[in-house]
DNA sequence: CAATAAACTTACGCGTGCGTAACCTTACGT
DNA sequence: ACGTAAGGTTACGCACGCGTAAGTTTATTG
């Protein structure tokens, strides 16, 4: 039912969607989806919360600290990755069509922050750990550029569904953790062992 | 009268936005914001092709084929981000509300792919010059990252009044020209003489 | 096997907002 | 002065879609 909903709500996007095209998708008629699920903006928000839920999970999951920071910026991507490969509709709810949206965008904005401030940490980590430290606004900066990227990648790859996830994370590596400068002149960087 | 119509699909998006509070902003009737620009769609449309226009403007006007590689790219980040200072609204328009609005999603498509070419052909030519090739999907790899590190810039500099696009534009091009990996070392990129 | 409650559906009230018909008013030629 | 047209406004028809009241079937209990 939740899946139905997310389904429409990805095709359509909130306002084009309407509630008997769910239900219909559902199998169920439209006041039982009012009974279980509320109304529209609540169906939202719970699709909302399920695959951003779904999302973090899976960034977690792939987060081991004891690792050195490219092979935990690897991790992080891929299962980022995975999820927007295994939950094509859930990453285009989320980023596509409630983004933007009041008053869905505090919800995503919200897990947003949090992806935001869990890399921000990792990079403090990883400057600390030479023996340096940098300005916070360069370090937010960073951590901005690999999300945005990261987003960028998985709006790619949520359109190719041949493209794998592992390998759009080494990509991503290459461009941001050698940076242009290295791949220009042919340098690669490699995961390591697994 | 545009401006008006851009200022409140900016705040309201394109569904939330009622005709009748543009044309009151625009200090006319209604019947005349559909004399002059046509129907809704129509309007939202024309403000797309402004607004788009000016970004790709502001891109080609800032390049300059003789200079070094990043110097280039760096030309480019500033134009681009300069435009989403100056025109905040715009951005958020084309970004924001319309990207995954069909049937807009396709004019702003179509930007992105112009963009996506100039910087895949830029990138092409950059690492010709070192006498190597790489493969076409590599580069459009790196290219999507640089479009998706550049539009999560974007956005935090929209929200951001007090931040200078030369700024932004130089910690992109630490992040994504030098590389994560220098970054945490301490080194850093800097312009060269303008 | 009636009475009643639970589970579900059909059919509709109602607000919202796009696009326009009908109406007004100011300028201009005769 | 008066017909007429350009340029404007007010007021409304209409479709769409959310949320629900009223009605219907299926289960449950004395």
């Amino acid at each position: 039912m939740l899946d139905a909903a997310v389904q429409v709500f990805s095709r359509r996007g909130f306002h084009a969607a309407n509630m008997d095209e769910i239900a219909e998708l559902s199998g169920v008629s439209k006041p039982m989806v009012y009974a279980y699920l509320g109304t529209k903006e609540e169906l939202f928000v719970a699709c909302l919360q399920r695959e951003s839920m779904r999302l973090v999970d899976n960034l977690q999951a792939a987060a081991d600290p004891t690792l050195p920071p490219d092979q935990q910026l690897w991790q992080g991507m891929r299962g980022f990755f995975e999820f927007v490969g295994a939950h094509r509709d859930g990453w285009s709810v989320l980023y596509r069509q409630a983004r933007n949206q009041h008053p869905f965008s505090v919800v995503v904005n919200a897990m947003r922050e949090t992806v935001l401030e869990v890399i921000t940490d990792r990079l403090d980590a990883a400057v600390r750990a030479e023996g340096r430290q940098a300005k916070s606004e360069d370090i937010t900066a960073m951590a901005l550029t690999l999300v945005g990227a990261s987003e960028s990648l998985a709006d790619w790859l949520a359109d190719h569904p041949e493209e794998d996830a592992g390998r759009t994370a080494t990509r991503l590596m290459n461009a941001v953790w050698l940076g242009a400068e290295q791949l220009l002149r042919g340098e690669l960087w490699r995961p390591g062992q697994e």
